[in-house]
DNA sequence: ACCTGAACACCGTTCAAGT
DNA sequence: ACCTGAACACCGTTCAAGT
């Protein structure tokens, strides 16, 4: 009976599962932004003592290549009906709409100090894409070292503006640019006008990724094809 | 006469400034990782009480800002004698150099929400660049979004194996390897033969920058040419 | 044997009390 | 007016005491 009472306060205590506390560690990390993820508050949201997510855990760092993985996960296995180059390009795009859904994860996958087995998984397919496409040992360990991180779907930005946006902050800095870095200004003047403001993210993502990856690809084709 | 005393006991209590708790700041961040780097180490560091350190530094991002600012500075100024293409180069392996005398700063450069002035400038001189070597507006712009943090000497590995190297931990992973990623076991095992082990740090990091670093150069002046 | 509250050893930063 | 010790509000993790 005083069993009842505790199932009644604490309705359908769910047991906690090491893919429990990965989601909900997801879930928290989508919310609040990464920073606000920690062991002690996961357990709050779990409504756990803190010590208890221990038991399927660790410590912090394998909870983080778990959210990995997580994320990993949700990449489309690569098209096997293609070239190489067409298989790669898919791939990695998909990954990057992976990345976008929780923008966190390139930051906490660029952490990591060892890769997981699923990480070693995706690479290994990766690489099985340039092998069986007909790359040389040789030009496919250039090729991995070229892309680097975008294999994963990002790239490093130059800054991450993810924009306070204090207005009259930026509106001075604006000021500021026009006379001191004059190229800045230049550049940031005259991309940005199809968005509303004429600073602000006046320009396509995406669109950049692609022109990068593609450049990337096509150098990269040149040099197969050389070869 | 107990001021005499406190000058022997501290001896040569030197005024605490910016540039000199940034100073020992890099110091601090070089000798022993940036993770070891708090504002109440620091402050030990330097024979004061942390207190003190906000009478410099509003806060600990604006010390790392100042880290960042400090490693830029020791980027070679870009020749003025020569085109585009060798100038950028030439800047960006300065970059390189720097970062690699300090381990931490990419990782600190990346985590950096605003540009610094100093950042800033080095930008915009590596835009001069472009612009005054006879790329559009356009291209210019995409070249920036194409090369992201390379601008700055360096790009997203795919781990950063710092190697804690537990040989033992290392050959049991090198067996798993064989049998479940066979692409990538195919490509450490024959990649890393100039070394002295089968695994470990058997590719030159400089030669794989400077590749990737080439194609891209290549592509982009290849797209400059068409236009 | 299992579970967990209290404690430890840290953080960055605030603030009021001292000079 | 300046300086700073103590305190605050957090961390991740250990461990011994409780059941």
């Amino acid at each position: 009976m005083s069993t009842e009472i505790e199932e009644t306060g604490a309705l359908a205590r769910v047991p906690l599962t090491r893919e429990r506390v990965l989601r909900t560690a997801v879930d928290l990390a989508d919310r609040g932004g990464i920073e606000s993820l920690s062991m002690r508050k996961l357990a709050q949201a779990l409504d756990v003592v803190p010590m208890a997510l221990y038991r399927h855990v660790a410590h912090k760092e394998e909870l983080l290549d778990g959210l990995v993985d997580v994320v990993i996960g949700e990449i489309d296995p690569a098209r096997t009906d293609t070239d190489w180059k067409t298989a790669m390009r898919e791939r990695i795009l998909s990954a990057r709409r992976a990345l976008l859904r929780h923008p966190w994860a390139s930051r906490v996958m660029e952490s990591r100090t060892a890769p997981t087995p699923v990480a070693l998984a995706y690479m290994d397919s990766m690489i099985g894409l340039l092998r069986t496409g007909g790359f040389s040992l040789e030009l496919t360990h250039h090729v991995l070292h070229t892309m680097g991180s975008r294999t994963f779907g990002f790239a490093q930005e130059l800054f991450n503006d993810s924009g306070d946006s204090d207005p009259e902050a930026e509106a001075q800095m604006w000021e500021a640019m026009a006379g001191t870095y004059p190229y800045i200004y230049e550049i940031f003047s005259t991309i940005s006008h199809d968005d509303t403001s004429v600073v602000g993210a006046g320009c396509d993502d995406q669109f950049e990724f692609e022109f990068a990856l593609d450049l990337m690809l096509d150098g990269i084709e040149r040099l197969k094809d050389r070869s």
